[in-house]
DNA sequence: GGTGTATGAGAATGATCATTCTAAAACAAG
DNA sequence: CTTGTTTTAGAATGATCATTCTCATACACC
């Protein structure tokens, strides 16, 4: 009977995870990944095809345990524009708690330094873009219910919108070390989005 | 008397700013330069003292002639809201020329790459990202002159949101190969600046 | 304790990298 | 053409990388 691994498969994603997300995918080595995981060279080529392969699983392991839990709120049904609320209020914790200037999203790091030929990990980043815009799209149809103001196509433009000024306001958190800049472009995104859902003139 | 250099300063400079800005500071090798550049590694290392300072002055001449020509609308006397609609045709048009997704923003590629202690690099990162700001507070400051209904730090929150915003479409470019969901986003973006120039209720 | 398997530390391996060096070619000026 | 300088192509260099391999160790089960 083969006995059980010593290291556990889930605590050396979790290392690896947070290493790629904070060093980036090109610059972290194996040797980086070895000290930060506690696993052995051949431990984590025992489980992992390679480097690539590696942070292909770190790229799921981000959904699970980051993307999934922060972004439940909105994901949950009924939710309402307060669900961005606070998720954004969830971006803005994980930031203060870090000192310095913050790591910003796995995805959107990923995302500026991965070539155009890497098909299998630009999928992986557009199934978060979608899963972002799809989860704004479901609380602004909800909350445009209310007064039916906009159409749907106005609501797609808007939920892709969101995604994207999210991912600016991540981006931009990997530059400042100052929470309250964050803050109030988040604070600018929820007003906006209420006002939009108010109607738009014109 | 020395004989005039072969190569154009300004001509490295622009084939190593578009190698860097298609496919990332670290994925770049010295070698690539040399082919897409035409200059030969002694002719490189003569010029600049290794690579970093080959990307920084790659950074310099990015806003030289990228950012200048594409956000002199924008920072021109006088300039309304529609130069910051100018401005981002500009940036949709370009990515229109390249076929298949585009390249992003050199700065906001790389502020996802560079690691912590990067100083001087950061700097002009975080130059570019005031740049923008400022562009944008003038362009609000201005037509918030008309009614006047935002605060000084509500134009403030409103430029660098607009920044961000902007990075976001930038960075999201490089995912898409679909110009119509990029030009929703810009469209959404101007929609939102002229309607909380005409005042945020509540 | 003894046996077999899986793990760990770290040494090979072979590739690639930035950088430097060398020698030949290209050019300007006489 | 000749001389002197600069540029170039490409070969060394030394470091680092991902990956594989070796072997000693640690553990589970008997």
């Amino acid at each position: 009977m083969p006995r059980a691994k010593s290291h556990s498969r889930e605590n050396l994603l979790d290392s690896a995870l947070n290493t790629f997300w904070k060093i980036g995918y090109h610059v972290v080595s194996m040797g980086d990944l070895v000290r930060e995981t506690g696993v052995s060279r051949a431990g984590i080529y025992g489980d992992f095809n390679g480097k690539e392969d590696l942070f292909h699983a770190c790229l799921d392991r981000y959904q699970e345990i980051v993307v999934t839990p922060a972004f439940a709120p909105v994901e949950a049904n009924g939710a309402g524009i307060d669900s961005i609320e606070t998720y954004l209020n969830n971006l803005l914790e994980r930031f203060e708690k870090a000192s310095g200037a913050g790591r910003g999203c796995l995805v959107g790091n990923t995302l500026t330094q991965i070539p155009e030929d890497a098909v299998e990990t630009r999928q992986k980043l557009r199934a978060h873009c979608n899963r972002l815009t799809a989860g704004f799209h479901k609380v602004l149809t909800h909350e445009n219910g209310h007064l039916g103001l906009l159409t749907q196509a106005q609501i797609d433009d808007l939920a892709r919108y969101t995604m994207i000024s999210v991912q600016g306001i991540w981006s931009y958190s990997r530059l400042t070390e100052d929470v309250a800049e964050l803050r109030a472009a988040s604070d600018v995104l929820i007003t906006v989005l209420k006002a939009q859902l108010r109607g738009v003139p014109q």
